[in-house]
DNA sequence: CACTTGTGTCCAATTATTTGACACTATAGG
DNA sequence: CCTATAGTGTCAAATAATTGGACACAAGTG
């Protein structure tokens, strides 16, 4: 039960009562809501580790343009919680857009159980993966010299350090 | 034409000759190959701003798993080289997968002339995007801080610096 | 050739970082 | 209630990193 709290949008109750049953061996805690419109506040509020949320809210709009609205609005105010999209209408092109957009996966409905636990519970460990900050520089370090063909003085203004300092984060 | 070299890699002939018209007006030089077995010795020699890679190169074969298998290889060896996928045999799964094993973006046959050019520009320009060191250095603070429910202590230990200097960084 | 741009390398002055310490606040367990 | 335990905010002195400037030198360009 390391998996703590998640929140679960759709329009459709039946829907929430399945992936309630589902997830509830996983996690600490299952919030659901049948609307986007309370997320922002319900997500201050819970602090979910995850966030499952469906792509169709008006009825007979299938566009997917709803969801995706909500993914980047829940996304910029909440850029550390994975969003899990789900949908029934899945096709490459909203799929695409939705990664992204910043969604940690997508999952098609019908969904399947087991795989939908292994998909949320991936994308909160992938989210808890913490970087000591020498290697996330070095890594940015090399990447930005690369790019620059090697060109130290580039690289270095690029970076925002002088050539010097360059020379001393590869050096060693 | 400020967009250098581009790969192309497919094993039907007649789309090589296609997109190597309909990317000709963008790409100061487009290097066709049709199969991947030389991709990782030919990037080596012309170092592609971009790399567009066909899935699927076994006769009758449609799961994209060779595609997929490239995709990997290639992104492991070169990480800055954004990598865009095209296929006939889209399904979701797939291109999720792509996406999430470093793919930059996802087309399917038949393709759109203008979609595939904007989204090698997009492609392109999103790696070309450079971020100062101590913009990138903030940025992950403030996430690892979140992380940690505001615990310096603790986060300080996870970034590898000491409490005080984790006090600095925030300070300004 | 003169001119520009970048490279290594050095130095002294300035900043950042570390280590250790201190008093203080919570909080769980006995 | 008392006491470990863990974290906070702050300070100071020693140490390490960064900066800006300088220099001689290499490569490329008009």
């Amino acid at each position: 039960m390391k998996y703590g709290t998640i929140l679960v949008i759709d329009d459709n109750p039946a829907i929430l009562t399945a992936v309630k049953i589902c997830l509830a061996g996983t996690f600490e805690r299952v919030v659901t809501l049948n609307s986007p419109e309370k997320a922002l506040v319900i997500i201050a509020q819970e602090n979910p580790s995850a966030i499952l949320l469906d792509m169709n809210f008006s009825l007979g709009v299938n566009s997917g343009q709803e969801g995706m609205m909500w993914l980047s609005a829940i996304h910029r105010k909440f850029p550390d919680i994975p969003i899990v999209l789900i949908t029934a209408y899945a096709d490459v092109k909203l799929a695409v857009r939705a990664l992204k957009n910043g969604a940690a996966d997508f999952v098609t409905k019908p969904w399947d159980n087991d795989e939908l636990i292994r998909v949320l519970k991936d994308a909160i460990d992938k989210a808890g993966e913490i970087i000591p900050l020498d290697q996330l520089e070095s890594e940015h370090v090399r990447k930005v010299l690369n790019k620059c063909d090697g060109n130290m003085k580039k690289a270095a203004d690029l970076l925002g350090i002088s050539r010097q300092t360059l020379y001393n984060k590869i050096k060693p």
